[in-house]
RNA sequence: GUGGAUGUAGCUCAGCUGGUAGAGCCCCGGAUUGUGACUCCGGUGGUCGCAGGUUCAAAACCUGUCAUCCACCCCA
């Protein structure tokens, strides 16, 4: 194959039965926001690149594809939907209620080495939540996303959360200076891959002694089998006594305190799914409070959502602060495991359309046209044979292949009776039935 | 951006120490002019990722380059 032949590194071509799955999951995700209220919105693919380059973190700004355009200005492509959600609310406040529940199901891209689950240009799927420091919002997040994945039969998984805000008083009781905080929760993310020595080791590439992480690591350490609440609880006690700056330590607690609400509150509603982990940190810059992810038991593909508190962002766009709040779901990992886990299920998945009509020749054209016609006047989704010489064989061959669930057959019999012969591609059963029927039938779902 | 593996037909792959490319599946046609999963017969399809180099001769060896996968980095 040529260098034309071939779609640009970290990009891919979906070819029709590809599509199918593909639509199914992102129908079914959009169909969630829709249930939880959220209400759909649209913006650029590019905005300028100083917008989307701010509290991005500079690992990520790299990989944010710019361009010039003929007027000199640059411009990014979005490398995720936050930002320009910031951007949006800003321009769009006065316009929108509050608190403004909005979603969007797009294209994003990143300059990054492709692997699987990770592309250059993919699918993502956002609910976000602007205008309210309430955790109810942290709530109905997490509870749409067990709905949505339990929709999409996501299999096991599990939900992880942490707090930045008590996340900033445990490094700080750890004797981890403000400059150096950024690098050693960068590392600390890192503990169950690169295990003790591995976060020793990077600590000390970042000017952070070994102390600290002993440090860090004895005062998130716990009696075994203890709860999430009562460890929480307990944190809140040692960060009162442990951390000396005032504010940095009222905004731990009030951390810790902000997970026990989720965590009680999620326990009643039954999601219990949900973990602390006091090692999860995010990359992110934006991040202000709760932070959480979600990833496959079973595989290992990294997390297919995430998401977290970023209160106040729309501020820097130029109107005045907010709570927000948003989840992101990787559509192509989530495909991606389903393709994993399911590969037999595939083969049952179908076209949208419902019936192939073949007429045998000219005589039954019209015949056949009046039904196609008729059928799609009542909602149901037809192809007729363009075939100027049909071959009943061929064709049956065709719907299969295009997984049509439904034949139907006009020849000289079945206009000449005014019915048609329908056949089931998959049992091969056939029934020679009237057009009103079949149109029973059909809505039914049932043949 | 760094390191490793790989790249041969639409797909999965074979091709030894260099001698000019093969299988299975798929696809197309026929046996079968109103019925697709089996069987049989026949057929299409490859400048061996691309570009240079070494050689009488390169899919194979060398260099570069592009792409894919994997590990970093980071992340949905």
């Amino acid at each position: 194959m040529s260098n034309l032949a071939q779609p640009p590194k970290g990009t891919r071509d979906f070819l029709p039965e590809e599509m199918i799955l593909r639509r199914k999951v992102m129908e079914t995700i959009r169909e969630c926001f829709v249930l939880y209220g959220f209400v759909e919105i649209d913006s650029p693919v590019f905005e300028y690149f100083e917008l989307l380059s701010r509290k991005c973190g500079e690992e990520i700004e790299k990989e944010i594809y710019t361009f010039e355009d003929k007027a000199k200005r640059k411009l990014g492509l979005r490398f995720e939907f936050t930002s320009p959600l910031g951007r949006y609310y800003a321009t769009n406040r006065e316009k929108l209620t509050k608190p403004f529940k909005r979603y969007t199901i797009g294209k994003v891209y990143r300059y990054e080495n492709p692997q699987t689950g990770r592309y250059r240009e993919f699918y993502q799927a956002d609910a976000d939540i602007i205008g309210s420091y309430s955790m109810n919002v942290e709530l109905e997040l997490l509870d749409l996303a067990i709905f949505t994945l339990t929709k999409l039969e996501m299999g096991s998984y599990e939900i992880i959360l942490n707090n930045r805000k008590l996340l900033d008083g445990i490094v700080n009781a750890a004797g981890i200076g403000e400059g150096k905080k950024d690098a050693a929760l960068r590392v600390l993310d890192k503990t169950a891959k690169i295990g003790e020595g591995g976060v020793i080791k990077e600590f000390k590439e970042n000017g952070i002694n070994e102390e600290n992480y002993r440090s860090f690591m004895e005062f998130i350490k716990f009696d075994k089998g203890l709860a999430d609440m009562e460890k929480l609880s307990i944190l809140s006690k040692r960060l009162n006594k442990s951390v000396k700056d005032e504010l940095v330590k009222n905004q731990a607690i009030e951390g810790a305190k902000e997970l026990l609400s989720i965590l009680e509150n999620a326990d009643a509603v039954g999601l219990d799914f949900i973990k602390y982990d006091p090692l999860l940190v995010r990359g992110l810059g934006y991040y202000t409070g709760p932070i959480f992810e979600i990833k496959s038991k079973d595989l290992s593909i990294g997390s297919f959502a995430a998401g977290g508190r970023y209160d106040n962002l729309v501020e820097l766009y130029g109107t005045r602060p907010e709570g927000a709040c948003g989840i992101s779901f990787g559509v192509e990992r989530i495909i991606d495991i389903i393709m994993q886990r399911d590969e037999k299920a595939l083969q049952f998945l179908h076209s949208p359309v419902k019936l192939y009509i073949v007429y045998l020749s000219e005589n039954e054209r019209l015949y056949a046209y009046k039904a196609t016609k008729t059928l799609r006047l009542k909602g149901i989704s037809v192809e007729l044979s363009v075939s100027a010489s049909p071959n009943i064989s061929k064709e049956i061959k065709y719907a299969d292949k295009k997984k049509i669930e439904y034949v139907a057959i006009i020849g000289e019999k079945e206009a000449d009776e005014k019915k048609l012969t329908v056949k089931n591609i998959k049992t091969r059963e056939e029934k020679l039935i009237t057009l009103e029927k079949l149109i029973e039938l059909l809505n039914n779902n049932y043949i």
